[in-house]
DNA sequence: AAAGTTTTGGAAGGTTTTGGCAACAATTGC
DNA sequence: GCAATTGTTGCCAAAACCTTCCAAAACTTT
C-alpha cells in the first residue's frame, strides 16, 4: 500500500471512530507507529486531522457518533478491544459474516479488515465503519431504525436474515447463566434467532460483566455453546 | 496489447479503485512495471491520474462525480440548502415520506425536523441524520451499500419500496430534459421506479445544473411531471 | 528480406520511505 | 511533587522505489 492510500485509510478511520490510538491506527493499516506517526503529521498539515498524545482525532467529527452507545463507550474499553481482537482471531479470511449489532460486535467489526469480503449486518455503526471501502460488500438488513441504537428492528430486519446465510454469525448479548444467553430486547432476540438460523457458525461475544448475570428479558434459545475468551 | 488499450485499461481500473500499486497494474495488464510506469507517466501528462510513490491514484475518483455523496460538500452549497427547504415545503405535516438518496435529498431531509414521523429512505447519510431521534420512525431499506455513496441497492433494496407506500416520494436525479429525468446508474433507476410505484405524490428535486442535461444512462420512465423550483 | 524505428523488459545507481532505536518530553499514579 | 509509565522526536540502516540507460524484441519502411 502507498502513503497516499494509506493515509486516506487513516482519516477515514478517524472520521468514523472520532479518536484513534496510533497503535490502533498501525494495526489497522499495516505498518510501524513510526509510518504512522508521519502520516499524521502529513494530515495535520493538511487540516484534516489534529494529533494528540497517543493518537489522533478527526477535525470533521464522523456522522455516526451521534450513537449513544459510542460515547458512552469510555469504559471497558480496553477489555472490548481486546475482545474484538480474540474474537476477529475466529474468522477464516475469506468468509462471510453476519454481525449483530451493539458495542461489543462493532469492536470485532473494527478488526476484521479485510480478513472478510462479504458482511450482513442490522448495525447502522457497522455499516458506516465499511461503507466508504470498496473491498467490502456490505448487505445492510432492512427495518426500523431503533432510536439511538442504530440498530434496524422489525419483522423486516428478521426477514432478511432467514433469507441469507453466513459461515459465521457474531453475535451479542447482556447476560449469560448456566440456562443460556438472554438478551433484553424482544426485537433484537428475534433477529439473532434468525441470525443463529442462517449462519454456520455461530460466536457470542460478552464482556466479562456478563457472567452469570440474567438479563431482564427473553433467555436465548441456542444449542450453541461458544465462548470469545478475552485475557484479564 | 496496444500502448493506448493498456493505458484506457490502466486509467479504468484507478478510476475504480482510486489508488493502485504499479505490481497491481502490471499484473492486471499483463506487462512489466517499466511499461507501466511509462503508462502512468504519459496519463499524469493528460491530467488524469497522479503517480505516487509505489503506484498510482485515480484524479477523478468516480466518473459520476455527482453522485458521490459528500455531506461536507461545498460545492451549490447555499442552491441546495434553498432547494431542500422550498421541496420541504410542498410536504404536509403529518405525511409519510420516501427519501431518496444523494445530496439534494439529503438537504430535503434535513429541513424536514418534525414535519414528518414517518420516513423511508435508502441512503444512509439520511438514516444516521434521523438515526438518534426519537420523534422519527425510520425504516432503512435492505440492500447491499453502494461505496461511497451510502446507497442500498440491489434486488433486496427494490423489494422492500416495493412492498411499501408512502404520501410522498422524494427522488433526485443527473438529468432532465424534454424527454424525461435521467439517471445515472442502473442499480438506483430500478429503486426509483419502485419507489414512484409506491407512492401517491413525487417530487422530483433536482438543482439547476441538471436541467437540458442528459446523463449517461437510463431515462427515468415516468409519468409525473413535478418541478422542485428554487429561487436564483 | 534488410535496415531503421519504436517499444519493451531488465539492470545499475541514486532517492525516498520505512521501521527500529535511543534520548527527551509529557502524562499518570502514588 | 516525584517516580514510573507512556508517548514523541531525531536519527540511521535497510528496504522499497524511481530514474536512467541499454539491449532485445516487435513493428515499419524501403
Amino acid at each position: 500500500m502507498q502513503a497516499e492510500e494509506r493515509q486516506a485509510k487513516i482519516e477515514a478511520y478517524l472520521q468514523r471512530s472520532e479518536f484513534a490510538s496510533l497503535e490502533e491506527l498501525a494495526q489497522h493499516v499495516g505498518v510501524s507507529t513510526s509510518t504512522v506517526r508521519r502520516d499524521l503529521a502529513t494530515l495535520e498539515a493538511g487540516k484534516t486531522i489534529r494529533r494528540t498524545h497517543g493518537g489522533a482525532r478527526s477535525l470533521q467529527p464522523s456522522k455516526s457518533d451521534e450513537f449513544v452507545f459510542n460515547v458512552r463507550d469510555t469504559h471497558q474499553v480496553a477489555e472490548k478491544e481486546r475482545l474484538g481482537e480474540a474474537c476477529a482471531a475466529l474468522i477464516q479470511p475469506g468468509q462471510n459474516v453476519i454481525i449483530d449489532s451493539g458495542t461489543t460486535c462493532f469492536h470485532v467489526a473494527k478488526r476484521l479488515d479485510d480478513k472478510v469480503a462479504q458482511i450482513i449486518t442490522n448495525s447502522l455503526p457497522v455499516a458506516n465503519l465499511f461503507s466508504a471501502s470498496v473491498r467490502h460488500e456490505v448487505h445492510l438488513s432492512g427495518g426500523v431504525i431503533y432510536p439511538r441504537l442504530g440498530t434496524l428492528v422489525g419483522p423486516h430486519a428478521v426477514e432478511t436474515f432467514s433469507r441469507m446465510h453466513a459461515d459465521v454469525a457474531i453475535l451479542s448479548g447482556s447476560g449469560i447463566s448456566s440456562e443460556g444467553i438472554y438478551n433484553s430486547h424482544a426485537l433484537i432476540v428475534d433477529i439473532q434467532r434468525a441470525m443463529m438460523a442462517g449462519a454456520a457458525k455461530v460466536i457470542f461475544c460478552l464482556d466479562h460483566t456478563k457472567f452469570g448475570r440474567r438479563s431482564t428479558f427473553f433467555p436465548q434459545c441456542c444449542p450453541i455453546r461458544v465462548v470469545c475468551e478475552s485475557p484479564k
